[in-house]
DNA sequence: TTATCATTTGAATAATTGTTCATATGTTGA
DNA sequence: TCAACATATGAACAATTATTCAAATGATAA
């Protein structure tokens, strides 16, 4: 795992912050951290999404639009189906750390 | 079809996955997330934080509250003051590797 | 085209939450 | 002890937001 322990905030400034607050706002809902977690070893689709945590797909899709939006997730269609995944490892780290935080 | 339910995606369960969610809560506000970059390098007391933000003493102690009860800040008492400070690495990971994603 | 499946969207409701204000607690020095 | 300062707390209000529901869009095959 990468280790960002030394590194240094590089002057962000009150817009930046306020943007970062809305990114970790995004990770801060349940049902987001669990599409996030569903996506972490492969991709789905909607209702895959749906099925798995046992929400409606209307509701699925709200999130997703949300988790699209800050670039957490790309998508891809394949026929009448669109597949999520995680954007990048910034998601992958960020969870893996916060996990950590919890277990120590 | 597509069933995730019994292999992937069980490195966190449903409680881990709140809990987590409950952890990037505390991040996703942007007085905290403020709150955090004046401890980034530095500790502060009460009223250093509260002046830097142009915020009420007590408006910064019910955010530093939460903050300390996410174990994401510690306090010591110096006098009639208490300093606080980032409570470990994993704070400033998590906040480091946010601003990456946002400046990608 | 039409039917059907998969997903998205918009509006409304319900629940959550950050700030303010007033008050309380805790610490120090006179 | 008291007074002054620093911080914390509780309640109420205002603003934000996730879900539901109904309807719309997009894609495929007959």
């Amino acid at each position: 795992m990468n280790n960002y322990s030394n590194d240094k905030m590089n002057f962000a400034d009150e817009n930046e912050l306020y943007d970062l607050a809305e990114l970790f706002k995004v990770f801060g809902d349940s049902t987001r951290i669990r599409i996030l977690s569903a996506l972490y070893g492969r991709e789905c689709c909607v209702q895959d999404i749906a099925d798995g945590l046992k929400m409606t797909p209307s509701a699925v899709s709200h999130q997703l639009k949300i988790l699209k939006q800050s670039k957490l997730v790309g998508n891809r269609r394949e026929g009448k189906q669109i597949f999520y995944f995680l954007a990048d490892d910034h998601v992958r780290s960020i969870i893996a750390i916060g996990l950590e935080h919890l277990r120590e």
